[in-house]
DNA sequence: TTGTACGCGTTATCAG
DNA sequence: CTGATAACGCGTACAA
């Protein structure tokens, strides 16, 4: 009924009539064992269903196999699906994931207090920090501490810490290019908050694409918007309060929270996307596809850039680690890491992003197209 | 540079001129120190930054102060707000939270593996699973062994585990309800799949506003569906093809999931919600406030369930456990759980739901109101 | 009140 | 190849 008292290694070691130690190879898988002694602590293993207490394991090993993920809230946009990519590689490793979720919005309370949380119990090996750059002078002082850390952040240009993220400016200059080539001469942009990385390179991705084109960038087309549905839709009631010769014909939002706000706004006002404007946006979140219409955007591989920077971690906290057992017989090529010797030169892993073609966008209409 | 030689509490107690055994009586507040070695310690200590390893405590205090949470990848519908409820009340917690990710999708691996890596590691001191109905068996084994366990699941009836959810019965019941009010008496259903606890409920709750009503349900307003927008999608499709007389004037779905679908279908069939139809959904999903026209629904309180159910597991853990040190001191009074003398009638937490009362419904329109 | 010594469950070292 | 035995870092009876 109650808990029952776990065995522990010597009580296996003196079932089976062997030492702790040899006990202890077998579990190890140490090849230097005699096969009947193997076998005999294998049954008496099976037998009771023994396991190793990991905490045990951790203070004898010095690893605890445990990273830690530090990030907003979960219902921040892109994040379930980058901690899918995270826990499905984790899966077949032997490592296991502690949440460390910061609430922002709770100002009372010190986020380093956090920090300082992870850092000081050394109960994770490692951390993968996403979408935390609030905390960059914590974060930078535990990775001078020693504890491997990888990022994931686009609100800061990426620093000595090991990162994953995207080309942003490439990323929007495909998308205003996209644009070009359906016909849209005048292209408007509704920035994020200029401080911030993602948003300024994104908009010289914009800057750059129309350069191209030989385009002048009109400044009565450029929006300072900010990163919540509100914030497009302001901008874009700012855009279509003009006379309508003087609208887009297409707009490129920065990201997809805003393009919401702007597509409630033209529903509100009869502008009829994309018959009227095109709209494009960027991040390609869960509810794009759902939109109305459903919006035309640059999609960023979230659950793949879990993945890889979990691996990039594994790999920083034990450069002999191969995800599981399974993989090294999977035919899943370890990705070549930059080696310690190397590291002289930061981490900068930059994902491939793709276009995803939905309603919102189209050819540009003649009658606009002058 | 590297990481540094980690400080033990023995480099502290030298430092500072003490025992071992006085130096971690300080740091655990234990009163019966001298004032002025206390002072020496913590000078000491805060001059290093000391915190002792976390590792170490678990093995020696035998409580990991770890908790797992079982669940399905994070992009299903409720569980980003569920596990934020659980992050906020960890949060002033001396606990952290394990994440245990399971791919159902990921039919290859045998998922027993993942409950095994659970039960065997004796890594978490107790478990919140979420959703997790297929691992009944395995979780139920769990629960015999001893360890303190909390359900957050819909799908099968609740049984002798500790459990938190909503009354489906009745919420459901009451959606119904308002629908009559509204004056509508067509009103059709389409459930979910019989066999899960909640649609079962859901679908007994709306039998039983009718009959309140005076009115026999009619088996052609009555649509066997799923839990996926597609299942919305059909039923709808198989409802709305019928003859115009015999349209609902209104429907109840099963789950906000399926309410997408039928709003889908509408709007390509150029089915007016709510002119043509009223649509009421279940479950209140994040996307629900953003569809249209806007869903209403009823509202699940999942950020407070996993708060509540959080409390619940902390508590069965250690009944001792007040959440954090400054809770002692907070108005907010610990609820009143049943003690474990009492625990021969199982903990069912039911919470209470809330029609959120949006655009996809209104009054029966006098035409269809016969 | 303070210090000593042992236990927590494993892994790793070093003789045998 | 196998078995004592020493770490690992901390809490805590027990003795002083």
């Amino acid at each position: 009924m109650g808990m029952q008292k776990k065995l522990t290694i010597q009580d296996i070691a003196r079932l089976a009539g062997v030492s702790k130690a040899t006990a202890s190879r077998v579990l190890n898988g140490n090849p230097s064992v005699n096969g009947e002694l193997r076998a005999r602590v294998m049954r008496v293993v099976e037998e009771h269903d023994f396991v190793p207490n990991a905490t045990a394991v951790s203070l004898a090993g010095g690893n605890t196999h445990l990273i830690g993920v530090l990030a907003p809230p979960l219902v921040w946009p892109a994040l379930p699906e980058i901690i899918r990519g995270v826990a499905e590689y984790i899966e077949d490793s032997a490592y296991e994931i502690v949440l460390y979720s910061i609430n922002f919005a709770n100002a009372e309370c010190n986020h380093s207090e956090v920090v300082k949380r992870i850092l000081n119990l050394h109960l994770v090996s490692g951390l993968l920090a996403i979408f935390t750059d609030e905390l960059m002078p914590q974060i930078t002082r535990l990775a001078q501490d020693g504890l491997p850390i990888v990022l994931i952040d686009d609100q800061e240009e990426p620093g000595h810490i090991p990162w994953v993220g995207i080309d942003n400016r490439e990323s929007a200059c495909t998308a205003v290019r996209y644009l070009l080539e359906l016909g849209h001469t005048r292209i408007a942009h509704i920035s994020g908050p200029q401080h911030y990385y993602w948003a300024n390179e994104r908009y010289r991705g914009y800057c750059q694409a129309l350069q191209e084109a030989g385009i002048a960038p009109e400044p009565e087309l450029l929006l300072q918007g900010g990163f919540e549905p509100l914030h497009g839709r302001q901008c874009a009631k700012q855009l279509f309060s003009r006379e309508r010769a003087s609208w887009p014909s297409a707009i490129f939002v920065a990201n997809d929270q805003m393009a919401y706000g702007v597509l409630e706004y033209a529903e509100q006002q009869g502008i009829r996307v994309p018959e009227d404007v095109t709209i494009v946006g960027f991040d390609d979140n869960l509810l794009s596809a759902y939109t109305r219409p459903p919006l035309t955007t640059v999609h960023q591989p979230f659950s793949e850039m879990g993945r890889r920077a979990t691996e990039l971690l594994l790999n920083m906290i034990d450069p002999q680690y191969l995800a599981g057992p399974k993989a090294s017989q999977q035919v899943q090529a370890p990705t070549d890491f930059p080696r310690l010797s190397e590291r002289d030169q930061p981490v900068h892993l930059q994902l491939p992003t793709s276009m995803v073609i939905r309603a919102s966008s189209t050819q540009a209409s003649l009658s606009v197209k002058t």
